[in-house]
DNA sequence: ACCTATAATGGTAACAAGTAACATCATAAG
DNA sequence: CTTATGATGTTACTTGTTACCATTATAGGT
């Protein structure tokens, strides 16, 4: 924990960025609900429950900082609001979801499958990518039990 | 052109919706704008030109309508705003979109890549797949050639 | 230590996309 | 020709996000 505060802190300080007590209170929180997708409101909650003086904006702010330095990653799954995930080691940015339409849950495939695509967009499409976006819309096993009965 | 209004106006009845004028206006302006990506407001300016006394809640209704009945598709890169696309029969659901940071240009890939991939998570995740979206993101052919000068 | 320039913050107003409410108009069935 | 229902246009509203601005914290230079 204090070892990814520590190199989050870092990352920041290498673009002259200062690692705040709200920042670092807002990446604590990020820490704590990995996996979640929480959304902008979400983490401002959560912050606010450790330091009630922290204002909405500044979290917003944070997040977009932590976005451009790619701590985190902005996802958007079409609901309208955008969604926080940190980006750690295992995790990169790449990785796919699996959003079921009956429950809403979103689960998290940390192969990536895309690297030949890339090399054949590079060479055929003459497109650099950065990042890519891989969201399958379906329904999960569990949702697929359920219908059964 | 007129052999896929009548399509549409075919499968609005089956579900016992009616091709309104003001529907129809929506849809040529869409037919007339493939491939365009447009946003709601978009629609909205392209619809007013020739039916300026249709309103936004309608077109808004219209595209959520035709969406549903799966005419278009509701697509979302991000930026805050929904665009929606007819579906063809060429163009089906299945494509991927090549979004440039430079230029904010979207191309189109008609190819589908994921065959393989949705077996997959049919067989080793017991998802069953319905859909699915995939966006990469990074440089076109045409910011790259601009960069080097 | 003391200025001073700059960064970061909190509160709030503003914004924009989208939705809901509601009165009016159109239409199809009896 | 009436009546129930569908569809529309206007407008007010909601919600996520950003812009603004006065205040506070911080780092360097003297």
């Amino acid at each position: 924990m204090e070892a990814r505060i520590e190199k989050i802190k870092q990352q920041l300080q290498s673009q002259a960025y200062k690692l705040t007590p709200q920042r670092e209170s807002t990446v604590r929180v990020l820490l704590e609900h990995e996996e979640a997708h929480l959304s902008a409101e979400d983490v401002y909650m959560l912050v606010k429950e450790k330091a009630p003086d922290i204002g909405l904006a500044t979290v917003y702010r944070t997040l977009e900082l932590l976005s451009e330095l790619h701590v985190v990653e902005k996802l958007n799954f079409g609901d309208g609001v955008a969604r926080y995930d940190l980006r750690n080691e295992n995790h990169r940015h790449h990785h796919h979801h699996l959003i079921c339409g009956k429950c809403n849950s979103v689960e998290e495939i940390m192969e990536d499958w895309l690297i030949e695509l890339e090399e054949r967009l590079e060479n055929e499409y003459k497109f650099q990518v950065l990042d890519h976006r891989l969201d399958f819309h379906g329904i999960c096993r569990k949702c697929r039990v359920e219908i059964q009965k």
